[in-house]
DNA sequence: CTGGACTCTCACATCGGCGTGAGAGTCAAC
DNA sequence: GTTGACTCTCACGCCGATGTGAGAGTCCAG
């Protein structure tokens, strides 16, 4: 197929999916004229990609577990053991992040509960310290 | 006190408090030579500035919230509820960023199970896939 | 008065995953 | 053969906080 049609299959963009060829994690045949001609797993690999992608993985490091995956049909699934301590090391930047979000929530936390005392807008003192306009 | 020791005193760069007076959040005297002159809240100031910016809060947005805190000897306090949606916002987008972080980390779970199944590598297949080098 | 540390104002570079055009070639239906 | 949809390859723009460097002025201790 060629690359309108996987975008439609994908939801990726056209930009996206040549992005992602640039990147290396895709590598699609060639016509005659240059046109890319894509194959029917691509469909997952770019599935893949793009689930990698929203866990906020970067496409070096897709690019570094890409190559152990396959295509499962429907998705893609993992074709061996060596790619597992990349994807742990993920699995921390991941928890570790949405642990760093949390602490910053509960200390905006502390900032309401403060300001919640004070609940009467008091916005003269406001005007009094405000910025430039 | 000059840019330099407010740097040291609250860990930003040089850089930084420039671009956070540019950005409206700090307003520093000038000394006839032009060399900023900050006073001492400025520093609770700007830890609340960086406290608010890992927790992902925009310097347009924490340029909202600022005037409304006040110093509170060590750190900044809130001095009116005018800021309080602009927080209570803020603070859904926390919430939501950090689930999003952790529902991508249970689809890397997902994909860490199926691996788990066939631990011993199988390097071969990746030779076969492997991206161009 | 001199030198070294400090500060000033531009202003360009960075990172990453795309959006968005320009200009040109290709494909397929009529 | 013509048209319109599709595709190609550059290549710059973006966002946001900050790094970095140039060239020039300022401060203060010796």
């Amino acid at each position: 197929m060629r690359i309108g049609e996987l975008s439609r299959l994908t939801g990726a963009s056209v930009r996206s999916l040549r992005y992602y060829e640039e990147q290396g994690l895709l590598r699609p045949l060639r016509r005659p004229s240059g046109y890319r001609e894509y194959r029917e797993e691509d469909a997952a690999t770019v599935r893949g990609i793009r689930l990698l992608l929203a866990a906020g993985l970067s496409t070096t490091t897709i690019g570094e577990v890409l190559p152990c995956m396959v295509d499962d049909g429907e998705m893609l699934a993992p074709a061996c053991g060596g790619m597992i301590p990349d994807l742990l090391r993920e699995r921390e930047r991941l928890s570790a992040a949405a642990a760093d979000l949390l602490a910053a929530r509960d200390r905006l936390d502390a900032i309401l509960a403060t300001t919640s005392a004070l609940d009467p807008v008091d916005p003269s003192e406001c005007e009094a310290i405000a910025p430039a306009t």
